[in-house]
DNA sequence: CGTCTTTGACCGGCGC
DNA sequence: GCGCCGGTCAAAGACG
């Protein structure tokens, strides 16, 4: 099935870069202080003009970017509930039983989970065709919820740690066969009772990218929820920050590029369980919740578009 | 001294 | 039945 079709993660951002460029305003005002320096009365005419010409020319910008937050903010509550609508679909095979744990657990957890594999990591622990998996009885998968997170770190770093938020204690390491990086076992151990395991391997296409894969679900509130929510926010940036979400067209895989750190970087930005619709839905409102709500996102937003109006206008002077 | 990490050994599922 | 392989255990060492 080709999820693509169903998912348009297109945001349309850049849709009419030119045409906001051609209709905005362009009242230039030449400032020549020498000339207002000469003659009172004409420089104080000619600057009271030039100053309601240039806050006029303001307040047309200041609505262009007040239209253009508006079409952000609606493209992102269309994608919001085609995304919704999406998972929504998906739900009914995210929670999946079976009676084994072991082996099995891995490859057609992947399959339901995500439909095919994942793109953003491609390695071979992979999935079962359509065919191999019909085969399998339905009740062998596993009851445990899973998911992916893929997670951008700097290449030379060689530690396998995700920074997530929970306590882990890695109990194993192994090398596996059709990945030449070694593979770590992690336990949560924020709660004695939390199942939650996961495994870090870094991706076989791209050294730089690290893939947890989650297996099962809390018992417990996230230990660094504020924070977590907080760092969520800062992920939401513009301009060159090079810190992006992702949501893989196969599946809820997250992609967190974390190669440029910022303060409290250890506040843990992946929500691991990101495959149970609540969770997404969580995902999303959070998202949601930091492009609509957040003033210093719409205040950067506002910012950087008019710091390219201002550039390019500068630049045609 | 308690906690965490490392790492070799062991276990069990799966394919042949 | 056997070997391969992924996952887990647990002893030993490191660290604060």
């Amino acid at each position: 099935m080709e999820y693509t079709s169903l998912v348009d993660s297109s945001l349309d951002l850049n849709a009419y870069p030119l045409r906001l460029f051609d209709e905005a305003p362009k009242q230039e005002v030449k400032c020549n202080f020498f000339e207002l320096g000469l003659g009172r009365k004409k420089s104080e005419k000619a600057e009271t003009g030039a100053l309601m010409e240039e806050l006029n020319r303001v307040s047309a910008e200041n609505k262009k970017l007040t239209e253009m937050l508006t079409v952000v903010c609606e493209n992102y509550e269309a994608l919001k509930s085609r995304l919704m609508n999406y998972t929504s679909k998906n739900s009914g095979t995210d929670q999946i039983s079976t009676t084994s744990r072991k082996r099995k657990a891995e490859s057609p957890t992947n399959h339901y989970n995500n439909g095919v594999i994942d793109g953003t990591n491609g390695n071979s622990e992979s999935s079962l065709s359509d065919e191999e998996s019909s085969k399998k009885p339905r009740e062998e998968h596993i009851k445990a919820t899973i998911s992916r997170v893929c997670v951008r770190t700097e290449a030379s770093d060689t530690s396998l740690l995700v920074k997530d938020g929970y306590q882990w204690r890695k109990y194993g390491q192994k090398v596996t066969r059709d990945n030449p990086c070694p593979r770590a076992y992690f336990k949560c151990s924020f709660a004695p009772s939390c199942p939650v395991k996961k495994k870090v391997q870094r991706s076989v296409e791209d050294q730089s990218i690290l893939v947890a894969t989650y297996e099962g679900e809390h018992n417990h509130l996230h230990p660094l929820k504020h924070e977590a929510s907080s760092a969520s926010n800062r992920c939401v940036t513009l301009g060159s920050v090079p810190c992006s979400a992702s949501l893989s067209s196969s599946g809820p895989t997250i992609t967190l590029d974390l190669t440029n750190p910022r303060p409290n970087d250890d506040a843990k930005v992946a929500n691991p369980r990101t495959d149970s619709p609540k969770l997404q839905q969580s995902l999303v409102e959070q998202m949601a919740s930091s492009l609509t709500k957040d003033p210093g996102f719409k205040a950067a937003l506002a910012a950087a578009i008019s710091g390219r109006i201002i550039q390019n206008k500068q630049e045609n002077w």
